[in-house]
RNA sequence: GGGCGCGUAGCUCAGCGGGAGAGCACCUCGUUGACAUCGAGGGGGUCACAGGUUCGAUCCCUGUCGCGCCCA
């Protein structure tokens, strides 16, 4: 029995543990053993996350994939899992223990503190796991896995290993982005330049050997600079070679303002003359472009920094080199201060000293930190490094080839464009919770890289027994306790950039580097369906490890699906208040009324604009499925088994066994394409404006007329097509639709395991041609007549239906044009009809009168006298109305369809005068504007007919 | 500055070489037993602009304007 309401909330709690307790999500089922796999790798949300719109399409468009591909057959692996999210979830802690009034990170110290954080994880963690459940993902939950299980981490401490001992993986001293506020470098991908008004400063800076003089501009040379805080580590002054205002500077030197360092004027291609004074400062130390510079001409590296960004002066040694008596003083004045103020304080004393000409207001780009906001200073550290470049050539050679496809297409441009301009990526992060790096020191800062402490350690002691730093009683007792070799061999601090475990997510979650039958039987993956703000995080780096361990690709397409934003097109966001709640509105509506709106959203070029209302009328959608169900359930429409839609003998019952046919073909063709908006779409528009606005219309005469073969006929088909209709929705709306299959019939399994009505591979043209035909040849294969259903067609059945809808449509609409009452039951004449025309309007009496508010239908050579003339299908239907229809009105009506009807007579004839068309247009398109013309000019001999009929009735 | 994408009904979008479409919104009418979370009907568009290619352009090409995003 079907509820009378609809009520989402209830089923879908029902339909969960439903699917939960029969396990229809778990891979490797025994009796898919044989059949091909599918796998999809979730991106695994932050541990800390919460669903939000993002993760809603993101899952539901990989949902639907995964419940087509297992309704097909397939073994299906949809992988689920958690992401650590490294700095994200530190942050969250640390703020909570803030939030308690409980000691902080630091004084808890590294142990206690990551002790905290499982806590956290094993209380909190798994909020996003059940959000994903409310919204149908039909994940494999029994593999669920986080990036930083057991397994994963061996994953990844393999991985840097090998990639350490095959050289891409390196310790390097170089500018990092750093972010001053959380205190750890950060991946470029991790910054995001954001354009702020600030100030173009020019400074003088004094000749060597001239005394500086304000007045006079051959003292000095001027620099443009938008830090001039960071001039304290100048080491360089830089000018084009070709600008030839400076070119006798070249080779000279100035003395640093304030610090009095003495520093060449270099020609460099870096400065560009149209910009500033065209001199620039050069500190190699914090700026990416100068530490080129520098590099290039083998500058001194110094950094006036500390880790908070103040000013770190007093004791740099880097600093202090070379400066003059009373250089302390300056550096006594200014350490410590943070670099905002310092910037104050410099610019106040060089304007004492006339060592600023001017300030210019000036908008550009300043780096800052995604997460924390902070102002990212280029910072001189010691960090790992991926050698990306290397690993990116075969990443990109994948795509090139097509061994991986992005969809759409558009999108391995972008892909392209950053994986050949690949900088080496920065793994290493001065945080606690993530992978602490597997690297090992010794005394002289000599690295030991393994898989184990053990192996380490081993290594590490061998080496110094061997360079006699220790001796080998030493070693022994070293590698035996702890607490001895404390302070002489330690471990690297930092832990690894969270997108370094995701990277390994494809394998490392099937349980590499062992050999599991998982990875033989998942690995490669099929799909990766993600959104274009990660391409570079992780769809690159999945990419490069992928191919480099596996030497697969990890997925052979990567679909990339655009941004939900709110009804106005606007970014969702906590700041401007207009973030949707998907679990508010799966409350509200339902959450195949989410994944449904979102599905139909999905277009390939456009972010999707959602709003409340949008879910509602989905909602809509689902309660008008339902009631439809209802109703074949409250006419007898039962199940009927063997029964064969194709056999049908009712017209009307083939007509919907042509359309069922019909939207099977475009579901399955729009899904294969991942056109999941036209998926959608095809069958919002199947359910509602075929099935029920007329197939159940049509056939309501019949279920409610007397017994007899053409209602069980119908009553078969009505249960038939909706089952049909509950499968090709079931991947878009799984609650409801898993629902209305156990209730309507006594089932063998789950509609998430039945079978889909279209198979895999698609049919030839040839095929197709045979497949039409009403009488298939007996000696077909048998796997043919299982495509019959889905490639059914009748021509003869769909124009005889199509007759009676524009007939019916025809009617309603002028009888709403002419205001007549629906109360009024008018008689139908059928003008001169055909021999076809004869014959149908019998057989369909009973609807058409139904449905047209007829009060009967009759035949007659001409249309009476004072009636409303309608045109359906080249033949004249005719509703006398003698007193009630307006005369003027009606000859307007008419006066138009006959301009119309000129008008494309006219339009016609103007193309097939025109020799050229003839002559080039192919030959079909021809044709078929010679028998437009012939429609047209026999819809206009019956139009005037009809006026003629009108004038005479005045 | 480089790249990608988008300008079609009031709104959101589909169509992407041969007669302008859908949903929502709006207006009119309607509770006859699946459904008012509904049914029937209706109005509404120089397909941004300008050139070009073509027998034919909303669709292809070029340019202009406007909007969005990414990377420097």
């Amino acid at each position: 029995m079907i509820e009378k309401n609809y009520q989402p909330a209830d089923i879908e709690a029902r339909m969960s543990l439903i699917w939960e307790d029969s396990r229809a999500f778990s891979a490797g089922r025994p009796e898919r053993r044989d059949a091909k796999p599918f796998t999809i790798v979730i991106p695994p949300p932050n541990v800390t996350g919460s669903l939000h719109m993002g993760h809603a399409l993101n899952n539901t468009l990989q949902d639907i994939l995964c419940r087509f591909e297992r309704m097909r057959g397939r073994d299906v692996l949809w992988q689920p899992g958690t992401d650590h999210a490294g700095i994200a979830t530190q942050m969250v802690v640390e703020r909570q223990l803030l939030e308690r009034q409980q000691p902080g990170r630091r004084e808890l110290g590294r142990a206690r503190f990551l002790e905290r954080v499982w806590q956290w994880k094993a209380e909190s963690g798994g909020v996003i796991i059940n959000q994903l459940k409310r919204l149908g993902a039909s994940c494999d939950w029994s593999r669920e896995r986080f990036t930083m299980d057991e397994g994963l981490s061996r994953a990844v401490v393999k991985v840097f290993v090998e990639l350490h001992r095959q050289g891409l993986i390196y310790k390097d001293k170089r500018l990092v982005n750093w972010d001053p506020k959380l205190l750890t470098a950060i991946s470029d991908l991790e910054v995001q330049q954001i354009e702020l008004r600030g100030s173009l400063w020019y400074l003088r800076y004094p000749l060597e050997g001239k005394t500086f003089n304000p007045d006079d501009p051959a003292t000095f040379i001027v620099v443009a600079t938008t830090r001039p805080e960071t001039m304290l580590g100048d080491s360089a002054v830089a000018v084009n070679p070709d600008d030839e205002r400076y070119a006798h500077l070249v080779g000279k030197h100035v003395i640093l303002p304030l610090v009095g360092r003495r520093i060449p004027i270099i020609a460099d291609q870096y400065s560009d003359p149209e910009k500033g004074s065209g001199a620039v400062k050069v500190t190699p130390a914090h700026d990416f472009n100068d530490f080129e510079v520098g590099r290039r001409h083998n500058l001194p590296q110094i950094s006036v920094f500390n880790q908070e960004a103040a000013l770190a002066l007093v004791g740099n040694e880097d600093y202090l080199r070379g400066l003059p008596e009373g250089a302390m003083q300056l550096a006594e004045e200014l350490h410590g201060a943070d670099r905002f103020a310092a910037r104050k304080q410099i610019v106040t004393r060089l304007e004492d000293f006339g060592l600023l000409e001017r300030i210019e207001p000036n908008t550009h780009m300043v780096p800052h930190g995604d997460r924390s906001g902070a102002v990212i200073e280029p910072y001189l550290t010691d960090q790992w490094y991926v050698d990306a470049k290397t690993l990116a050539q075969p990443a990109v050679a994948a795509v090139r080839s097509g061994a991986t496809t992005f969809v759409p297409k558009n999108w391995e441009k972008t892909y392209f464009e950053w994986m050949e301009n690949i900088q080496p990526w920065c793994i290493s992060r001065q945080l606690w919770w993530g992978h602490q790096i597997p690297a090992w020191y010794g005394p002289d800062g000599k690295v030991f890289v393994a898989e184990t402490e053990e192996e380490a350690i081993g290594n590490a002691l061998g080496y110094y027994v061997e360079q006699e730093v220790i001796t080998p009683e030493q070693g022994r007792e070293m590698a035996l306790d702890r607490n001895k070799r404390a302070g002489f061999i330690t471990r690297d601090e930092d832990v690894l950039d969270t997108w370094f475990s995701s990277a390994l997510w494809p394998f490392s979650t099937l349980g590499w580097p062992d050999e599991t039958p998982e990875v033989e039987r998942y690995y490669p993956t099929n799909v990766l369906v993600t959104g274009w703000d990660i391409i570079f995080f992780w769809v690159a780096r999945m990419m490069m490890m992928g191919l480099h361990f596996m030497k697969q690709a990890p997925f052979s397409t990567v679909y990339i699906h655009r941004l939900v934003r709110d009804e106005k097109g606007a970014k969702m966001s906590k700041s401007k208040g207009n973030v949707i709640d998907p679990l508010g509105v799966i409350d509200d509506f339902g959450a195949d009324a989410l994944r449904f709106a979102l599905a139909r959203g999905a277009a390939h070029s456009h972010d999707i604009k959602l709003s409340p209302q949008l879910v509602e009328t989905n909602r809509n959608f689902a309660t008008k499925l339902w009631n439809a169900c209802r109703f074949a359930e409250m006419n007898a429409c039962g199940v009927s088994t063997g029964f064969d839609p194709t056999k049908a003998r009712q017209t009307l019952n083939r007509w919907i066994a042509h359309e069922t046919a019909r939207a099977t073909r475009e579901v399955t063709e729009a899904l294969e394409e991942y056109r999941f908006n036209d998926a959608a779409n095809a069958m919002y528009r199947f359910v509602w404006n075929v099935y029920c606005d007329w197939y159940l219309e049509l056939a309501k005469p019949v279920l409610t007329g007397e017994e007899g073969d053409a209602r069980s006929e119908t009553r078969a088909m009505v249960a038939w097509a909706r089952d049909e209709i509950l499968k090709l929705l079931h991947p878009f709306m799984p609650f409801i639709t898993e629902e209305l299959w156990t209730v309507t019939a006594r089932r063998d399994g789950l509609l998430a395991l039945a079978p889909w009505s279209r198979k895999a591979s698609a049919l030839t043209p040839e095929q197709l041609a045979l497949m039409s035909t009403n009488s298939p040849d007996p000696l077909l294969p048998p796997i043919w007549l299982a495509f019959e259903a889905a490639e059914f067609t009748d021509e003869a059945a769909e124009a005889e239906i199509g007759w009676v809808v524009d007939l019916v449509t025809a009617i309603r609409s002028v009888r709403a044009e002419m205001n007549i009452p629906p109360a009024t039951l008018t008689p139908l004449v059928l003008a001169g009809a055909s021999a076809e025309a004869r014959e149908r309007a019998p057989r369909w009496n009973d609807v058409i009168r139904r449905m047209a508010r007829l009060a009967d239908i009759s035949f007659a050579d001409r249309a009476p006298e004072g009636s409303l003339q309608l045109l359906v299908r080249g033949e004249i239907a005719a509703l006398p109305l003698k007193g009630v229809i307006d005369f003027s009105a009606e000859k307007a009506r008419l006066d138009k369809e006959l301009a119309k009807a000129d008008a494309d007579i006219k339009r016609v004839d103007a193309k097939l005068s025109n020799e050229k068309f003839v002559a080039n247009a192919p030959d079909e398109i021809v044709e078929e504007e010679k028998e437009k013309r012939e429609a047209a000019v026999a819809r206009k001999a019956k139009i005037l007919e009809a006026l003629q009929r009108l004038k005479n009735a005045e």
